[in-house]
RNA sequence: GAGCGCGUAGCUCAGUCGGUAGAGCACGUGACUUUUAAUCACGGGGUCGUGGGUUCGAUCCCCACCGCGCUCACCA
């Protein structure tokens, strides 16, 4: 792999063509631009103009060109918004237009002006009147048929991906347009649009490996946030606003994946005064209308299979699921000790001699149920030993109010009913930092000061995380996150 | 972390059962000129991922390493 500044033929070859310009009173990095259409609005203004015909109106156009044919006399430029091609006559052409022609090259950016016309075989054209080098790219662009393939060079080099591939740029536009649409969705549901701190002296609000850094004036050690959860429950208390939302990165050191980035874009809403039935609703409706609004349609699909994301989603009951995906009765026999057995056996796999009820529970499920739910299903029942950040069911103390919601085999949301009873959050922060020092992980630390304020009272909410990038691979119909997230974890070479 | 696969021109890819390599696009020169993956002719371009080994000879076989992908594991 050639690296930018390396010897090129390819790039010496534009250097001298860009001071042979220079040469002739060219700037190839002018400051000022003119441009008074975009290719799209043009090309949605002249819809209806017949083939063969020349419009009154002049416009002034600018783009990268993707393609020259018949030695410059059509160029192909495109703006960012839409494609439009440039025609000049080179019989009649003056000079100063033939200077810059002389000077092009795939991937420069250029200006034009001109009469409005389309051509004979319906392609919608600007005749050229005057032209300007924009920007010369060193550089050439990938090959203008296949693009960039190689799955390497896309993700290390994605911008050369973006330039040459419609359908990567694509892609990153369903991303940006869902997160758009999630935002104005909650803001028009009364979510008020919050930030917390990404720096923090302890990590919590999930179960991952943190990573760590180190303020030096206070001389202290911080962490990258796994999760706001904690902080956005203080503005609960706070009562900053009874509906809050933060919609940003957070941060987790473990393994990547098709679907794991070490920093990853989460969405997190907490509404006071309702319940993880009131998340349900919302995240329904939230879906069906970010998804619309990204793609157009209510109708998604991967590879081969096509889902509708169309409120009320399916529930199943992950206790259920569990006992019959392996044949064992979990709702009614919650001994461990007469569990960890069959379960061993019928997965084939150890099982930790630590394992809870719920840990048993949720790895059953994992691992026979959860990529089997391709169609948005809420998955209820969930253990509550499993769940220290959320109430337990009034109904049945083994389950937590709580529920995560699967697409295409992927948790893609987990909410509930937020546990605000102080003293039982404090047991159960406790237990959790015992068993991580059990396991070597000196690091974890109850967290005092959350703890505190939840002792001057949290009002009974709702909660809920979403996964965005895994909603934009669900939106973009890709399998893998990478495609979602512009400039993805690479290893440096 | 494990298994499998991949790495050849700027890009997309062939190929050599071991004798230092080809095509298309791109690039250069010329022709043509209302094309749209423009066309035609000619030409330049390669440490065949890196380092070792086997061999008279390695891009090809073997080993190690680097990078990438997929699957699994990990990851609530």
């Amino acid at each position: 792999m050639n690296d930018a500044k390396s010897s090129n033929t390819f790039r010496d070859r534009r250097i001298e063509k860009m001071e042979a310009f220079r040469r002739d009173g060219g700037d190839p990095y002018p400051a000022r631009v003119l441009r008074s259409d975009a290719n799209r609005d043009l090309q949605k203004e002249f819809a209806g103009l017949a083939p063969d015909t020349v419009a009154e109106r002049r416009a002034q156009v600018a783009g990268r060109i993707q393609s020259i044919r018949n030695d410059g006399m059509f160029i192909d430029i495109f703006d960012g918004t839409d494609r439009l091609q440039l025609f000049t006559d080179l019989k009649t052409a003056p000079p100063g237009i033939k200077t810059v022609l002389k000077a092009l090259d795939l991937g420069d950016f250029v200006g034009a002006s001109g009469r409005v016309r389309r051509t004979r075989r319906g392609e919608l054209t600007l005749n050229v009147e005057a032209m300007t080098l924009l920007a010369k790219a060193l550089l050439p662009p990938p090959e203008k048929y296949h693009g960039v393939t190689d799955t390497e060079l896309r993700y290390r080099k994605r911008y050369v991906d973006f330039l040459a591939s419609a359908d990567s740029r694509q892609i990153l536009l369903t991303r940006y347009k869902l997160i758009s649409a999630v935002r104005s969705f909650l803001t028009s549901e009364g979510f008020l649009e919050v930030e917390t701190p990404i720096l923090q002296p302890l990590y919590g609000g999930a179960t991952a490996e943190p990573f760590r850094t180190h303020h030096n004036t206070l001389d202290m050690d911080l962490y990258l946030r796994i999760a706001p959860e904690l902080y956005l429950k203080r503005l609960l208390v706070g009562g900053v606003s009874d509906k809050i939302f933060e919609l940003n990165r957070n941060f987790r050191n473990e393994g990547l994946s098709t679907r794991h980035n070490p920093e990853f874009t989460m969405l997190e809403v907490y509404q006071a005064f309702a319940d993880a039935a009131t998340m349900m609703d919302l995240l329904e409706r939230m879906m069906a209308f970010a998804i619309e609004s990204a793609t157009g349609a209510t109708l998604v699909k991967l590879g081969d299979t096509e889902i509708e994301i169309k409120p009320p989603f399916p529930r199943l009951s992950m206790i259920d699921e569990a006992s019959r995906a392996l044949g064992v009765d979990f709702r009614n026999e919650s001994d461990v000790a007469k569990l960890r057995s069959p379960v061993a056996s019928k997965l084939k796999q150890e099982v930790d001699k630590q394992a809870t009820w719920g840990e048993l529970v949720a790895l059953v499920f994992e691992t026979r149920c959860e990529a089997k739910l391709i169609a948005p299903t809420h998955v209820v029942d969930f253990p509550a030993d499993i769940s220290p950040l959320a109430k337990r069911s009034a109904a049945d103390p083994r389950i937590a109010e709580r529920f995560e919601t699967y697409c295409f085999g992927m948790e893609i949301a987990n909410a509930f009913s937020e546990m605000n009873d102080p003293l039982a959050q404090r047991r159960i922060l406790e237990r959790q930092v015992e068993a991580a020092r059990h396991n070597k992980d000196l690091n974890k630390q109850v967290d005092e000061d959350f703890l505190e304020a939840l002792e001057y009272g949290m009002p009974p909410s709702g909660g809920l995380g979403v996964g965005i990038d895994r909603l934009a691979m669900i939106a973009a119909g890709v399998s893998s996150i990478r495609e979602v997230i512009a400039f993805p974890t690479v290893r440096p070479i």
